[in-house]
DNA sequence: AGCACGCCGACT
DNA sequence: GTCGGCGTGCTC
């Protein structure tokens, strides 16, 4: 043979197989290295990642095609991240380049970043002495980082109440990492807390910070990377996908919000942060550290039978109490505000004092019902109602985006009964401007943030006190800090509380903790006032009463009882076709393939259409694997899904979703 | 996932 | 008679 060497190479295609090609020897292919390659029929040319080096061609391949470019000046990747994509394709049953492209920034080329001018040598004095709780949870954690657990990963939780300290110990346990030469990886939630977390620890870590954040350019996010590469201990700050930092000697990942939805992957591959940066954390020798006032049900559990060791924050540093929850009936009240609310926000406001409105919905009205005939409007691609937004004059679906004229009367009775019901965050600031007309009102949801530029520049004018009333979506109930805020007003608590989902009252249940948790960060005399339907339902009562372990004592029997996580581990497969008839097919061959691989102890729900069974012109059927171990379910996934390719009648779109986070 | 090759309806 | 629909199979 004359010179040459052989490289299989993955490429970002659901196949969970590798192509090999042929390269120079003393060429710039590597493995880590990306390179263009010939792929599939004419002269197409696709980037792949050079995932292994082989001495000789594989057995009865001919044609073995040769790279064209490498494109990476050096490595990108190493084998321990290939050794991490395949655990991510094979737990999250995809393809291993899907899983490298998830993993590694997409840039071409590394692109100088911004200084920050920040040259520290030494990191900055922290501020504050610590708590005797802060100090107990910061040498538990220490301890851990100077000798890490020899098989598996060290875990810590950091419960306690917002304002109780948590960063502190967080960053303070990032020092002592650091000190140690050893990096940390510091996962926030997608959005919200990026920003404000990054300017903490730059302040703290100077040069040894890094940041990756969703405004960054690919070429940015791999200039970033590469500096993690370079071995240096650093701590870099960012949302999910920062898990796969490419940092030498991982010492700990912190994973702050912890119950935060955004760790999960909305698209291929789903993978959720905190279960990559468990498998990371024991591969690499590290500690797992993380931190919420209202964890998951997952790590509920695992810390009640102690595979999470718990730490408690339970003081309020600022010294008072946590502020009065007070619940209020909304029933039979005109408009979305009650009395006890308003007067709150007036009695604020005198205070000279900052108020937040949370509802969980956008738009003004969001349902158009006709009580004379039961006509109720519906968008014609998704079977989701339409929300009417009264600023654009538009009845919107929040599925798909397609919209028309809000109808005047019932267009199918003509009935003038007919109207829109149920309030969003549009019909609050309305009645807000209409009842205080003398305050400084502004909305925050994903409407008034695209018309208006940035969530930064209304998050800012309401911390110098530019805004007496900010209200809006989840956007302001995510962890932020507002000194001036007195009142916090849950417009309506049992928003969501309802939905088909088994995780429906948990979400619920923390949104409204999260919330309340903003009101009198700094003075003890804060108020909320929790809205709602129903005041005798157990989970907005105990969010009332922050009472988190009565919460899961009911919610994880609920779970046990149905035979849902975190008792059971799913896989969820959905077939989608623009034909019903279709995915009804598809789901069914499905079915009869899983029902003769179910192994033991496991279950499936369904076939059943999806709750929301069309979105966006796409018929969606689903079927619930369900069982005692993920291994086992794994392998019925696999085989069934296989089978299904390979079989000759008409097929549909096969999502699947290990651990979903969500059943909607 | 793309994309080419291949076999059946409405157009000049 | 052809243009084109998307159904199916492959990619070193």
């Amino acid at each position: 043979m004359s010179s040459g060497a052989w490289f299989d190479v993955a490429f970002d295609i659901p196949a969970d197989r590798l192509f090999t090609y042929r390269a120079d020897e003393k060429g710039e292919a590597e493995v880590g290295r990306r390179a263009l390659a010939p792929f599939g029929r004419g002269a197409r040319e696709e980037l792949g990642f050079i995932v292994a080096r082989r001495d000789a061609a594989p057995e009865g391949l001919e044609n073995i095609k040769r790279l064209r470019r490498v494109v990476d000046k050096c490595a990108v990747f190493d084998e321990r991240d290939v050794s991490l994509a395949k655990w991510i394709a094979a737990y999250y049953i995809c393809g291993i380049g899907q899983a490298l492209s998830a993993m590694i920034p997409s840039g071409r080329r590394a692109s100088a970043i911004p200084s920050l001018g920040g040259d520290l040598e030494g990191f900055s004095a922290a501020p504050l002495a610590l708590s005797d709780e802060q100090r107990a949870a910061l040498d538990a954690i220490s301890a851990r980082i100077a000798s890490p657990p020899a098989a598996a990963a060290a875990m810590f939780y950091l419960y306690g109440i917002t304002g109780s300290g948590k960063t502190e110990v967080f960053l303070r346990a990032a020092k002592r990492a650091l000190e140690a030469g050893k990096s940390v990886i510091y996962l926030v939630p997608e959005i919200s807390l990026t920003h404000q977390t990054a300017k903490v620890v730059r302040e703290r870590f100077g040069a040894a910070a890094a940041t990756l954040h969703s405004g960054m350019t690919p070429s940015e996010r791999l200039a970033e990377w590469s500096r993690a590469r370079e071995g240096r201990p650093m701590i870099v700050v960012g949302p999910r996908s920062a898990v796969f930092a490419p940092v030498a000697r991982l010492g700990m990942i912190v994973i702050d919000e912890e119950h935060d939805g955004s760790y999960k992957s909305g698209s291929v591959p789903r993978y959720h942060a905190r279960q990559a940066a468990m498998r990371r954390c024991s591969a690499e020798g590290a500690i797992l550290v993380m931190g919420s006032a209202t964890p998951s049900a997952e790590a509920w559990k695992l810390m009640a039978e102690g595979g999470i060791t718990r730490l408690d924050l339970t003081a309020r540093l600022s010294g008072g109490s946590a502020p009065a929850v007070k619940a209020v009936s909304l029933a039979g009240v005109e408009g979305c505000l009650t009395e006890a609310l308003k007067k709150e926000i007036r009695a604020t406001a005198l205070a000279g004092r900052q108020s937040i409105l949370f509802l969980n919905r956008r738009g003004f009205a969001h349902f158009f019902h006709c009580p004379s005939c039961g006509y109720s409007q519906i968008c014609r691609r998704c079977s989701v109602s339409l929300t009417w937004h009264k600023s654009r004059g538009r009845a919107i679906c929040h599925y798909c985006g397609y919209s028309e004229a809000p109808p005047a009367h019932c267009p199918s009775c003509g009935s003038l009964e007919a109207g829109y019901k149920g309030f969003g965050t549009e019909m609050i600031e309305e009645e807000v401007r209409r009842s205080f007309p003398d305050l400084r009102v502004r909305r925050a949801d994903a409407d008034s943030t695209a018309a208006r530029g940035s969530l930064e520049e209304t998050l800012e004018a309401f911390r110098s006190g530019l805004i007496d009333v900010l209200l809006g979506t989840q956007m302001v109930a995510k962890g932020l800090n507002f000194p001036g805020v007195r009142l916090v007003g849950v417009v309506l608590a049992d928003a969501g509380l309802h939905l088909p989902d088994f995780r429906a009252a948990e979400r619920a249940f923390s949104l409204i903790v999260q919330v309340a948790g903003r009101a009198g960060r700094y003075f003890p005399d804060g108020k909320v006032i929790v809205q709602t339907l129903r005041m005798d339902d157990p989970t907005i009562a105990r969010a009332c009463a922050g009472d988190v372990s009565g919460f899961f004592e009911q919610e994880l029997r609920h779970r046990r009882d149905l035979g849902f996580p975190p008792y059971a581990r799913v896989i969820r497969l959905t077939a989608r076709s623009r034909d019903a008839s279709r995915a009804d097919a598809a789901i069914h061959r499905l079915a009869v393939l899983l029902r003769r691989l179910l192994p033991a102890g496991a279950d499936m729900l369904g076939p059943a259409e999806c709750p929301i069974a069309l979105v966006n012109g796409n018929h969606r059927r689903q079927i619930i694997l369900r069982g005692k171990r993920m291994g086992p379910l794994h392998g019925a996934a696999r085989a069934a899904l296989e089978s299904y390719e390979k079989g000759k009648d008409a097929r549909a779109h096969v999502e699947v979703d290990v651990d979903p986070v969500s059943l909607l």
